[in-house]
DNA sequence: AAAAAAAACGAAAACGTTTTCGGTTTTTAC
DNA sequence: GTAAAAACCGAAAACGTTTTCGTTTTTTTT
């Protein structure tokens, strides 16, 4: 740890510590002289400011906590990134947490950051958290927290979220104006917010068709994840043989759904389509070239990291801070994985 | 900020401030009595310690600082996933950085986390880092520091490696051994240890092999990028028509290869056999397949903790810490770019 | 030259915790 | 019942910084 401090500066110079602390920080009552007397010695003796003492008198740490679902999934790395970046710009450091989608460890680590004593908190939610008291303490602690992705929309807080619905109605349009007409969708478990957002995406662009919706057509996965997307593609083929369009939950089921069909020698796009969710980088490179929704990752972590600021700020102020939610817009992008108009 | 302190808890009960500390961390010389006192009360008023004033009176703050060149690279995700864990395992958090593979970030970000006062840090060099006075800095100042995957062997720390040059030879040898007789290698600039290796290996390969060393076949890259492969080879291809094999320094550089020369209607592996490095995700859902040498990152990241927290612990000690360098097993990953024995 | 104003400085408290060490109270031993 | 031992408690210093406010020194004004 370092150990040269004001107080060794201090009697260095044969001052006062008060003074010291004074002329690095730019007072105007001390003299020219002293002042340079001070910031010489402080370069030569490589000083830095103690952070914790720091922290302990302004009560401000600099730092906040972002607690992320899976930290190896290309969304989430964007984010991630995004959030890094602009909180740097901000003299922000950012403690990451990973969640790994399960509601224990996320309310053990919202836990541990309000022990660090962050100045605040970007958190998606988990798949399984349903209960959502251990949220509600941070915010009833009065740590700033916003929540990005996958929100719960009854919570009092800043929130950045794509429109989940719209996006989902309109990959699934994309499938029926190219012409398919059993599409299955693939998903998880109904409870986050997205999930239950992105269904009624899908059911909304059946029901707005000449389509009739099939309750029969969902598929619900555990996970989520690639192995999912494999081992339900062949399922979905057997319970449905006259299937021509698959949409799913995220691109790494997608993914999987894509390499099962191609195992079994099934013409991508022309006998089935297949759509995914977030244009994840590995959609570019299968083949085909998988269909999918962008979801801008970048940017929601540095709009998420954006208002948590200013509601850093905006407490440091009287007036009182209004919570924005922000929708992020997102974009169909087609590739080869679905026909042609 | 929380407001429930030693004191206010001392007060209400009419005790003293030590008491009430020594009560909640477990110290004999407090009553049964006063003991559970203390610790309902603080129960009930949800008291957290001040974590700047443990830090401040501990000099330990429980962090530890990450820097790594990009997030949304699969490998390195996947090593902020294992330092993560571990990290979390042991009580520790981690503030993550990136520097975009670039000196003047990393050495900023030096700064910030020496100015943080973490416990120690982790550290892959960036790709155009030369001059090491900032992390020698660090060493100066006594915070522990340890070194992973783009090392630099000089510096005295303790490091966490694969064997690069065994490893790339393994994939040269088994181009080689597939029957490839001209064999590209797409690599970045020699600056960092990691490059200069597997270069290295690649020429073993080569020389211990009939084949003979061809300068040109060796392609430099400016990012090691998707699209930097993606151009590279089709200069390749136009320089040398005779090619029957490339090794790329990196699994996203091997997959620009590939696309392109699939657009190029060029048979992998039956004209050109394609081998990556690293193992990311997205080898396994390329047509074909993609090739390549297993990288551990989780295991990196959680050894790269681990010898961190080591020092950590033994600097707290009085017998003198010995570093470590730390060697993890890669393994070649044979699929279906490039040819069956 | 004295009085008033401005400039420069420092003492001290505060942030909240930990821990040593001396003091007080209670228990045990005879 | 007294002496010794054990159990319990609290004062106080320390970690390093920031900032208020009063004091001292210098400069300006008359």
């Amino acid at each position: 740890m370092s150990n040269v401090t004001l107080k060794k500066i201090a009697q260095e110079l044969g001052i006062s510590i008060a003074t010291v602390s004074k002329a690095l920080k730019g007072y105007s009552d001390v003299s020219p002289s002293t002042k340079k007397k001070v910031l010489d010695l402080a370069e030569k003796l490589h000083y830095r400011p103690n952070s914790f003492a720091q922290s302990l008198r302004n009560s401000e740490s600099k730092i906040i906590g972002l607690i992320i679902p899976e930290i190896d999934h290309d969304f989430f790395a964007k984010i991630i990134h995004g959030v890094i970046d602009s909180a740097a710009k901000n003299g922000y450091v950012v403690i990451v947490l990973q969640s790994d989608d399960a509601y224990e460890n996320e309310k053990e680590q919202l836990n541990l950051l309000l022990d660090k004593n962050v100045d605040g908190i970007l958190i998606s939610l988990s798949n399984n958290t349903t209960n959502i008291d251990h949220v509600k303490e941070v915010l009833q602690r009065d740590v700033p927290l916003v929540l990005y992705d996958k929100i719960y929309k009854l919570l009092d807080c800043s929130k950045v979220i794509i429109n989940d619905k719209k996006a989902a109605h309109d990959a699934t349009s994309h499938l029926i104006q190219t012409g398919c007409k059993r599409i299955a969708y693939v998903t998880g478990n109904l409870d986050p917010q997205t999930t239950i957002d992105r269904f009624l995406g899908y059911k909304s662009a059946i029901d707005s068709s000449p389509l009739t919706y099939d309750k029969s057509l969902i598929y619900t996965t555990e996970n989520l994840s690639f192995d999912d997307g494999y081992q339900i593609a062949e399922q979905i083929l057997k319970d449905h043989p006259d299937i021509d369009g698959i949409f799913a939950f995220t691109d790494i089921i997608a993914t999987g759904v894509l390499m099962k069909l191609k195992e079994l020698n099934v013409n991508i796009p022309g006998h089935i389509s297949v759509i995914g969710f977030s244009n994840w980088f590995l959609t570019n490179v299968t083949t085909p070239k998988l269909s999918t929704v962008n979801q801008p990752g970048f940017e929601m972590g540095t709009k998420a990291f954006q208002l948590l600021y200013d509601e850093i700020q905006a407490r440091k102020g009287t007036e009182p801070y209004e919570h924005q939610i922000v929708e992020l817009p997102t974009e169909l992008i087609i590739r080869d994985s679905t026909k042609k108009l």
